[in-house]
DNA sequence: CAACCAATATAACATCAAGTTATGAAGATT
DNA sequence: AATCTTCATAACTTGATGTTATATTGGTTG
């Protein structure tokens, strides 16, 4: 026998009101429809639901025991429009994010634990990645945004693009390097020390080489590649080596790390880093609301290094 | 936002079994109707609850969230599907049973014991009364069936009345009592010993006298009245008073107690023992089965008797 | 890359259930 | 007994669900 689940809401909602009419109002219908709905129900049972002539209705054992399960089927309705309602909200998902792993470990993975304190029920998976697998990426739908240095010109028609912040990238150090002591440096300063260089793939590794070119550095050694950026900070505060980070990553860990940025003009790429995502608004409302965070994050940190530039010229 | 269980149930059914097509067929309905209620479904969330252009067809988050709350929704409803059925075929459910005090004691109690080991899921709801309000309760649905001694012409129209024994009393007494060693009784004999009483308004109190006046006895004494069964027995087989019980009751209690019945002709009540219940095949499956069981058991109880009778023949 | 095959979506239609309002019947209450 | 509340019924409209037939789409294969 296979029963309407529902009628078995009605039942319940009848059942708890003790009552045709009073469970009608509490269901929103009218006291004909439920009456019918019930009558309906126990003549595809065969046998009555309630005790005959009783008020408030009383349901038979049966009843009961059906109003209980109908109990079961409205609690899952309600979880339903609740998980729709909070997904919707972008209270409640998946948001899977990729980028380059030197931003997602330096700048990116913060955020995201800012993110969760604020709405811990979206989940987020974070990949990595360069522009080129990411685009497609997105375009497969396996991935809801990435957060990538891009020139403008090499923007995907099909995909949305926000920048968020100026490529801008600095020579890092650790704090108390030798070389922060000086105002002007020369190559020679520079080819002294040790390079650390992220993987040859990588935008930044082109930036690295095109940094020691404008500079005049040709003698450059590298002492220590492909390393993610733990690998990287460790390296760089255990030594005198030096890299070339995103200022922002510098920025950012100058808090929990001992690094920090020489004073060295080095050229910067022509690239903005920004969110790229489907540009169709494709149905994830906690994507939109992560990257909306992002770059409310950025806005932030951009204005924090304002100020922090602002503090150093005044000293 | 309300959401239909039924279409939770069917988005259930379409990720478990990875397709549109399985799930139509799981659910035995046309891949069309399928189709179109996830679309309606998707259309009224507003999102898309599958990845697009997958196969096997593969849930979101949100589709495998709902799901889940759909497969709760399927519980309920196989759960009540059993429930039902269990109850139609008498396995569950509640059986209202009332009779004359002496024979639920003395008889019936046991037959519920066995018919519980029987269908343990039934659950027996006892009570005690006489005719007159015991037919009371059957039309007021109350009760589903009484045991009660009855004269076929006082039968009411409106209730079934099945019998199951003749009306047969006898006069009862301890296990040894001087009586049981006599021949011939006279009714000297009997008012030498008190008497236990029933309560006046039962009619076993009617036989009690009808019974002495055919004996003749006419100056009897009753030494105890106004107990139930056990304590009847207890002051019985405790004394060397006498009373008058069934004799199903007697016969019954035998086994358990040192009672025994005098060879006495004390005159039988037009009565007959049976089953009343309303005529209506008033929906509880379960006291359907109740009673046909103690019909059985009441005519297996008539053969115990008559293979009695004939071993004490015999002897 | 074209061609094929399987799966899904759409179309068109029939049927049934659920909703409505209006009203009758029945029970409880005084 | 009269009244008032509650439940059942009637008549109708609307929307959902089911069907079969057919078009699209997407993945697979020579």
């Amino acid at each position: 026998m296979k029963i309407d689940p529902r009628h078995l809401e009605i039942l319940a909602a009848i059942v708890e009101n003790g009552g045709l009419t009073e469970g009608a109002e509490a269901l929103g219908k009218s006291q004909p429809s439920v009456s019918r709905t019930l009558a309906q129900l126990e003549s595809r049972i065969g046998t009555a639901l309630f005790k005959p002539g009783r008020r408030p209705l009383q349901p038979t054992e049966l009843g009961e025991a059906l109003a209980e399960q109908g109990r079961m089927v409205r609690k899952a309705n309600l979880a339903s429009s609740d998980i729709v309602s909070r997904f919707k909200a972008g209270h409640a998902g998946l948001v899977r994010v990729a980028g380059t792993p030197i931003f997602m470990d330096g700048v990116i993975s913060g955020i995201i634990a800012r993110f969760q304190a604020q709405v811990p029920d979206v989940r987020v998976e974070q990949s990595y990645g360069y522009a080129e697998t990411l685009i497609e990426k997105l375009r497969n739908e396996t991935l809801d945004m990435a957060i990538v240095p891009l020139r403008r010109d090499k923007v995907p028609r099909d995909l949305l693009f926000q920048p968020i912040l100026p490529g801008l990238n600095v020579v890092a150090c650790r704090e108390g390097h030798p070389l922060t002591r000086r105002k002007l440096l020369t190559p020679q300063d520079i080819e002294e020390f040790p390079w650390i260089a992220p993987p040859v793939d990588s935008p930044l590794y082109r930036d690295l080489k095109r940094a020691l070119a404008n500079i005049g550095a040709e003698n450059y050694r590298i002492s220590f590649s492909g390393g993610s950026l733990a690998s990287v900070i460790n390296v760089l505060t255990g030594s005198d080596s030096l890299t070339v980070l995103p200022y922002s990553v510098v920025f950012t860990m100058k808090a929990q790390s001992a690094i920090e940025a020489l004073s060295l003009e080095i050229g910067h790429p022509d690239r903005m880093l920004g969110v790229l995502a489907s540009s169709t608004p494709h149905d994830n409302p906690a994507a939109q609301r992560f990257r909306a965070f992002v770059v409310a994050q950025f806005e932030a940190l951009a204005h924090r290094i304002v100020q922090h530039q602002k503090d150093r010229i005044w000293r």
